[in-house]
DNA sequence: GCGCCGTGTTTACGATGTAAACTAGAGCCG
DNA sequence: CGGCTCTAGTTTACATCGTAAACACGGCGC
């Protein structure tokens, strides 16, 4: 059919296709992103992202890169480390708030992925230009990007039992006798505080390192 | 065909379903898991599983409260809180390592899983007795769970690395260059040691708190 | 002008989750 | 004891998925 748009128009590439996705997934979530959806959303008809990438899991990467680059991870200054420690944490938090369908995504990270590598690099020089050793470093960083992505996760688990805001919030009356205990103070719970509550817990473990 | 077994034999359960279920995930992951292999480990055609189960979901649900009954947290007594909870944590650990494959599973568990809501009292009363407020209780709870569930992941995740154990090991001459500078930690890091570490980051950050 | 190559299309296959119709055995009631 | 019903499992069917393979077509080099 339409003759003229078969390359010249809009040519598929590596990026495009992964932004796509990306704009898919904010939209619709993960459990309906399918190469299929991915190519209509593209005016394209689903194998041609084969020509673009090897598979779907290939996409994903694309998807966790462009994600990735969103956040900035300065190069070593002479900021004191527990700032930028913070800031990072705050930005990669907030990153994966504002993608929400895509943190499964980012939850388990092969370091093989160079995205990854490169994002980790990047924090473990900050840690190692603050003088922790290496050995140090490393298990701080699996620290900390652990406790964000959990954070996150349970910002976004819980996130039903905080959407009545001004409302009150009832629950079923055959609900779980533990989950009534649990549930005022959820739906009270501030995300931000908590987060911080957490980042200083952290930070200050960190400062009275043996 | 065989006319004994079709009731009497074997009866199907929620609980049966659920272990073959943990079984299979176990043995094979959790990406072939399917109702159909779940019926066939079963003896069973498949379909059959829907008279137990409403769905798929909810039969990971079930394997889920297994895997959460596996994890036997004790009722407030005298012990100081830091042991309690780092044994606490260290349990949650070695069941997620025992069970790898069920990690994305117990990675975003709803407050709604009657399972979950369970749990997550259970480690509330035991922080309530030691006393944490309850707002502090709450977002220590969800800081422990996400350091857990984090290093877990990245310990799986990471577990190519560090399978050389003996031999040397190489990475490909085109790695990435964040990867190469990483890579040498990785292979000697020390998971058990990194667990305490952040643990013991976390314990501590909770001591001072304000 | 013509063939090739790169890009997108079509068709096809096996697997998945699950709805709906079907079936066979057990237990109850007369 | 004969038949009805209820329950647990089977069969068939459908839409959707990821992806392999064959095909078609338009722009570029000869």
């Amino acid at each position: 059919m339409r003759s003229l748009s078969i390359t010249s128009r809009h040519p598929l590439t590596q990026l495009r296709i992964a932004e796509a996705a990306l704009a898919l997934l904010d939209r619709d979530g993960l459990e309906t992103l399918s190469m299929r959806h991915l190519g209509a959303e593209l005016g394209v008809e689903g194998m041609a992202i084969y020509r673009h990438f090897p598979n779907k899991a290939a996409v994903l990467a694309g998807v966790v890169e462009i994600l990735l680059a969103e956040l900035v991870i300065p190069p070593p200054s002479g900021v004191p480390w527990q700032m930028v420690f913070r800031e990072v944490a705050r930005a990669y938090r907030a990153l994966l708030l504002r993608h929400p369908h895509a943190i499964p995504l980012l939850a388990a990270l092969p370091l093989s992925d160079p995205a990854t590598a490169r994002a980790a690099g990047a924090v473990m020089a900050q840690l190692r230009a603050a003088g922790f050793d290496a050995p140090s470093a490393l298990k701080t960083l699996a620290t900390i990007t652990s406790y964000v992505v959990g954070v996150a996760q349970w910002e976004v688990g819980t996130a039903p039992f905080r959407a009545e805001r001004d409302g009150t919030f009832v629950l079923p009356p055959d609900a779980d006798p533990y989950l009534v205990e649990l549930a005022p103070q959820l739906a009270e719970a501030d995300c931000d505080e908590t987060f911080e509550f957490g980042l200083d817990v952290i930070v200050r473990g960190l400062e009275t390192r043996s």
